[in-house]
RNA sequence: GCGGGAAUAGCUCAGCUGGUAGAGCGCAACCUUGCCAAGGUUGAUGUCGCGGGUUCGAGUCCCGUUUCCCGCUCCA
């Protein structure tokens, strides 16, 4: 009776329209006709998406080498600079406007062969020959590709780039002639500080919340006087301005980020790398995440971003398809190295034990909360037949569960609600509970099935005479008879 | 960004060749029952996504637009 059986082209769907329908997830804006990418969480969905966090940050930081920070989303713009976003988080793209393909202006000599690109150059060599500038150009960026293939340089050039592309047909349909310019997109949202909207007031909203960690790296090392190798935790919202949006929670504008900056020794980065990337693999696994729908997906060498030495993503087979959750990257020290730079700050550590100077490596684990969320959300989902009936449940780990409890008078008489109360009243000094009277006892047992909350609490005619309840169980629907006092134990210890 | 589909009650949907909205489930109240979505009675909820147009009259036809889903594309 554990089988999923639901059609993934219709999963997404359902997971959409029970998460409105008991509270989880709302769309932003709904009344005016919802906004792209935009979700608002309801009760229920506030409630796990804060357990999941909490879970993460108690993982986390309930830990000697690990400090919490919450950095501002607005940072100084220069930050953006050092990070490379400004100048790398853009996508220039050009589309052909015969078959609507649409390739990225930087790679798109990987998709065209030697002969080709050798005839395209020779032919913009010809066409240019009158204009001494700009072959004066061409020929001191074949000469100095750098790591680049001179063709993509070229073609990434504005003026170069353009005439180029005349020489091109498309690699998807074979026409010539068939590109559109090339448009620049830079995913970072932006604003303006102060009451002048002009270029020098312009700030970011943070597209990552690394950045805010890197720079506080030596506040943070010295108010809390730890050694390397220690890490700084960081949960927030981050923006990003993405071309498309999908996939209900998956890809959103404004998402939330729990991310854990690891400082090594550069000669430790490897096994701390394996360290976390187990590490953080096991986080999932412990709140009773499937394992067949986790996996790594390394990335190979050549794909790596221009940060990271190694890289690997957690990934969770979601209906449509393995979706990375969660990146564990060793940055190197690329990042505190641009903002020494840019900053004209020091951000060596000196090592006591070693007796060397050095900027350290950085470990970093960075988590999609949203994601996680969905992932946790999608997870729990089962429909099983239960006597013939059907019954949607959310099988919640219990420290995730958004309601710890319920709490039901089998009747609505003989003093039964009372206790019922009581026991709601004592619960809810430790527990997010639920007080229901309302239908018979089966719809209230199903009603929670669906909200995903772990144990049901009955008081029934028993009760009455020897002050016990009887505990039923999400999963199993088993219930056991326990007394009135023993409640606050029990749950402590299936919930810590 | 391209192509396809969809949008009517909280959810799932019906609504014919245009004549000012329905069902099931859910929700609320009461009665009855009393351990896994029970029965009965009663009730609430819709500018038919939004904006135009055609028409005596538009949920229905036309145009635009927004949002969601699917497939591409994209995802430093």
């Amino acid at each position: 009776m554990n089988d999923k059986k639901n059609k993934p082209s219709d999963f997404v769907a359902n997971i959409v329209s029970l998460a409105k329908r008991r509270g989880f997830v709302f769309q932003s804006s709904e009344i005016y006709g919802g906004l792209n990418g935009c979700w608002d969480y309801g009760p229920l969905g506030v409630e796990l998406l804060r357990n999941i966090k909490e879970e993460w940050w108690r993982s986390m930081t309930y830990r000697e080498d690990v400090e919490g920070l919450d950095a501002a989303i607005l940072m100084h713009p220069r930050v953006w600079e050092a990070s490379g976003h400004v100048e790398n988080f853009t996508d220039p793209m050009i589309d052909c406007k015969i078959c609507k393909a649409r390739f990225r202006l930087d790679v798109l000599g990987d998709s065209i062969n030697d002969k080709k690109k050798e005839k395209a150059l020779s032919d913009l060599k010809n066409e240019l020959k009158d204009n001494q500038t700009l072959i004066e150009k061409l020929e001191y960026k074949l000469a100095n590709p750098g790591d680049e293939d001179p063709f993509n340089l070229i073609l990434e050039d504005n003026e170069l780039g353009r005439k180029l592309l005349t020489k091109l047909n498309c690699p998807q349909c074979g026409n010539a002639n068939s590109f559109t310019d090339a448009r620049k997109f830079n995913l970072m949202f932006k604003t303006f500080i102060g009451p002048v909207e002009d270029s020098s007031a312009v700030v970011y909203l943070r597209p990552e919340t690394a950045q805010g960690i890197f720079v506080n790296f030596l506040n943070v090392q010295s108010s809390s006087r730890q050694k390397l190798p220690f890490g700084i935790a960081q949960i927030g919202k981050a923006f990003r301005n993405e071309i498309n949006t999908k996939n209900f929670l998956f890809r959103t504008r404004e998402f939330e980020q729990m991310e854990m900056q690891f400082f090594v020794n550069p000669k430790n980065d490897k096994h701390w790398y394996d360290y976390w990337k187990a590490e953080r693999l096991q986080w999932y696994k412990s709140l009773g995440m499937n394992p067949n729908k986790l996996r790594y997906h390394d990335h190979p060498a050549n794909k790596l971003a221009h940060y990271a030495k190694e890289a690997t993503d957690i990934e969770y087979e979601f209906p449509f398809g393995w979706g990375e959750i969660e990146g564990i990257h060793n940055r190197t020290d690329f990042d505190l190295s641009r903002h020494e730079e840019f900053s004209g700050k020091s951000l060596k550590y000196f090592d006591d034990e070693q007796k060397e100077k050095y900027v350290p490596y950085i470990i970093e684990t960075s988590a999609g909360a949203s994601r996680g969320f969905m992932a946790f959300l999608i997870d729990a989902y089962y429909e099983e037949e239960v006597n013939g009936e059907l019954r949607s449940v959310l099988k919640f780990h219990p420290k995730l569960a958004p309601i710890k409890a319920a709490i039901f008078p089998l009747v609505n008489k003989d003093g039964m609600p009372e206790i019922a109360r009581e026991i709601e009243k004592d619960l809810r000094k430790n527990f997010k509970v639920f007080y229901d009277d309302k239908g018979a006892i089966g719809r209230r047992y199903r009603r929670q099935d669906e909200a995903g909350t772990p144990f049901c609490i009955t008081v029934d005619t028993q009760t009455l005479e020897d002050r016990t309840v009887t505990i039923r169980d999400r999963d199993s629907m088993a219930q056991e008879r326990i007394s009135i006092d023993k409640l606050t134990e029990y749950l402590i210890i299936k919930l810590l």
